[in-house]
DNA sequence: CTGTTAGCGCCTTCAT
DNA sequence: ATGAAGGCGCTAACAG
């Protein structure tokens, strides 16, 4: 293993300078960095993640705390990882992937162990007992999702609100008497604040523009979910009415709905769904969707924890707007 | 933060026995074991991993490789990762997702860095040009998939060649003369082994059990992509044939066609798909599936992983067996 | 601007 | 069966 001291006899200097030379926390005369910098590409020296946090320094991985159980759609997680990933490195950083179904106990050794530098925290339910806990710990955390009591915490997340706006209005412009909201299986309303925000903010525009509302949750996932939506989604059609629907896998059900049921989106009434850009590519047909951005969100949510890994102060919530394309 | 010299100290005994007694590695009596133990859980103790792993320890942390780019479907990779979380845990270790995009150099970083114990290693290709640095590491690895050359590395995956012949035979068995089999969209068939061997194999059986076959990989997901399948459906369905459909989001859209399209799966045509059980509570009606086992293949890779980790050597390709389910 | 030095928390080889 | 002591590779005072 190629190490500091290696690197300091090569360039003639002491260890210690190669240690200032990466961190820039103390000023060194450019020939002496540009010495030392082409002795570590010549040695493919790469510094010691676990002496360097072992002597105070930062770890250069963050934690990502995630629900794994059956409610959970990795699928739906996957932009926001993807960028999480990207911005960690840019910043030097690797990620780590946290389970959240032990509670706080497996994000608490992590942090005790000196694993991760800070910790995103997803899958906030609005009422979340995990949270006063997390507070804590102490260490640089954001959370990406709302919440009610964010023990302080800063906070990061679509603009729900906004989200429902911009359907329920959307479809209020295409002429609808009478909407539709079709929620979030598995993640009842009560839970979470995505589904409670946007169902709430529905029926508030809605009232407020004066045209019918309705709200509902899918018993369970996939086509007997669904299923259960027939008499609203018949009698929204019957009058031309506009359907709202939530997530993605919910928009493909009621699709397939439809063709079982003989009725038309976009003629027999307005649809408009939640989903990020590029999933239009696997429906049969052009659906207008509001795009939730977890790029934005994940993009800031990283910058945010990383101005509290280097000892910025960090609080309150933070809320992105969303994006609405119409595409029918 | 609670060191082990408070521990010790508690106790009444030596920074080294209490080190001794987490190891193993030397023998200490019950009573000093006991007292050690006690003073631990009274002072919440957790031992730094940072420090352990300079000193020559473990890290206590595995590394997963997975590719992130646009033609990788996560929600497939959670029952493996569901699985690999819960054994490392077990086993009192961390996960950490390393993206496969940057190449090896991530992997390369990682190991060098000594963040990881070990890794296992997704979408593997059958031509893949990453296997060699990888052995070159010199670090425990698994492979999670089929290659040509493995490069001595240790490889497990389910059993492709008899998810195949179990497809195949059912179709045959319940009448069909001529079967289709609808490939994995974004992962053709040169290039990884599951389609290249599920393939090839479904034809062999076929060719044995002397009925047509036909190959069909479409080119893009989504219902484009499955649009592309009209005339081989319709062809089968006229003469009662089978299909074989590889992943659960082809059979979603494969579904969605047939209501487009009029045809009854299960009446007019034999259907068998390979998904993992469970997901049959989303579809619209029963399909038979062959299972391919993603909790066995990440429990047994994960052993192998650690076995490696503990200094045993672990080398050549396993195969586990897949599991089919009738539900028409 | 740079070198010297004292730990960070733990494992491990010597001693006893 | 246990203690004492020397690193592991790095950061961050403390000295020039």
């Amino acid at each position: 293993m190629v190490t500091a001291k290696d690197v300091a006899k090569r360039a003639g200097v002491s260890q210690a300078t190669v240690s200032y030379v990466m961190s820039g926390s103390r000023p060194i005369s450019e020939a002496t960095k540009k010495r030392v910098r082409e002795a570590m590409d010549e040695l493919g020296y790469v510094p010691n993640i676990n002496a360097r946090s072992l002597a105070g320094g930062k770890v250069g991985v963050i934690g990502v705390l995630v629900r794994m159980d059956e409610n959970t759609d990795l699928a739906e997680l996957r932009p926001f990882l993807v960028v999480i990933m990207e911005e960690a490195r840019k910043r030097g950083s690797s990620v780590m992937l946290v389970p959240a179904d032990e509670g706080i106990e497996g994000l608490r050794r992590m942090a005790r162990q000196g694993l991760v530098d800070g910790v995103l925290v997803f899958d906030i339910e609005w009422h979340d007992d995990r949270l006063e806990g997390i507070a804590d710990l102490k260490i640089p955390v954001v959370l990406i999702g709302t919440t009610e009591n964010s023990y302080g915490l800063p906070c990061i997340d679509v603009d729900y609100r906004r989200v429902a706006q911009l359907a329920v209005n959307r479809l209020v412009e295409e002429g609808a008497h009478k909407i539709a909201v079709i929620g979030d299986w598995g993640r009842s309303s009560d839970r979470f604040a995505f589904s409670k925000l946007f169902g709430s903010e529905a029926r508030v525009v809605a009232q407020v523009l004066g045209v019918g509302f309705e709200l509902f949750i899918p018993p369970e996932r996939g086509w007997r979910g669904i299923w259960a939506v027939k008499d609203i989604l018949l009698d929204i059609a019957k009058c031309h009415g506009g359907v709202a629907v939530r997530t993605p896998h919910a928009l493909q059900s009621l699709l397939e709905l439809c063709v079982e049921l003989g009725i038309r989106p976009g003629k027999d009434f307005y649809l408009v769904a939640v989903y990020v850009d590029g999933f239009e590519d696997t429906l049969r047909i052009p659906v207008d969707n509001i795009d939730p951005v977890p790029d934005l969100v994940s993009r800031q949510a990283v910058a945010m924890l990383f101005d509290q890994i280097d000892g910025q102060v960090v609080t309150g919530s933070r809320f992105v707007a969303p994006r609405i394309t119409v595409r029918s």
